[in-house]
DNA sequence: ATAATAAAAGACAAAAAACTCTTTTATTAT
DNA sequence: ATAATAAAAGAGTTTTTTGTCTTTTATTAT
């Protein structure tokens, strides 16, 4: 569904949202142990994340990643598109370029309904609606 | 969503089911052409189907693959589990591996609605069903 | 000013996916 | 029997994705 790119994103986002929900900046080794991802392969993932804006970092001393206001409101379609751009949205399921209202694919009308739903679910879905469920440990982004 | 070597399986299998339509076997060749795919690349994908006998083919002159009549029930689900494995329908969509009812990812339970409506309809399309409409020129395989 | 910290950047490496080419085997028609 | 046909099999290549390592740049605290 989402590369794995992507899921790297998406659950960094989030744990990096639960952390500045306290105003603290998170660190990639930290971020990395929290997720149970590879460390410099997420860095490299934030790093572009951070120049499109989606996320926040500062150099230093306790400097790290965390999100402002704004960018607490970004949904996960938001984060998707960014990084696998928006062919999960709006590509044909089976691989046509060309497929389209006017010449649909077998599967045209049905993939539409099922990549709304998946459109819609992470649009209405922002990066730190999860935050409380993640302290309460009702929800995991590790393993 | 589906790998590309998915995406030419189920086209491959819905050409294939078109022309069975007529009792005609149809070489690897004609369905390269008819579906606008690598020739060697979808040999290699239908030898696979064909051993797990989701296709049967013939070799020799007038040769080629063709669909037998129970073979033409088989569901696009069908497909897509003996080419990318069951992971679409059943993995975490955040790629965590021990996501669970008990251990949820933040998504889990957003994802298992989506996961079952795609895989719903798959599993409720028949290989064979789209013939009609090919034929009528209405849905399209190729770009 | 200096040392420590942490992200940014860039070059590499490994693995997987996508795709190609050649040889072999089975079948059919002559 | 032979030649032609077409899939099966296998080896190999290219490209993309995933992941690692090293160096540089910016910031902070001392």
């Amino acid at each position: 569904m989402f590369s794995k790119t992507c899921e790297y994103a998406i659950r960094a986002m989030i744990f990096i949202a639960q952390k500045s929900e306290y105003g603290v900046k998170v660190g990639i080794k930290a971020i990395s142990k929290g997720i149970n991802a590879p460390e410099h392969f997420i860095a490299k993932i934030l790093q572009e994340l951070s120049r499109k804006g989606l996320v926040q970092s500062a150099k230093g001393p306790n400097g790290g990643f965390f999100l402002e206001a704004e960018s607490k409101k970004n949904s996960l379609a938001d984060i998707v598109r960014a990084v696998d751009g928006d062919k999960l949205f709006t590509g044909c399921g089976l691989g046509l370029k060309n497929c389209s209202e006017k010449m649909p694919c077998p599967l045209h009308n049905e993939f539409k309904v099922i990549r709304k739903q998946l459109h819609d679910m992470l649009q209405s879905s922002t990066v730190a609606e999860f935050n409380k469920e993640l302290i309460q440990g009702m929800k995991h982004l590790k393993r």
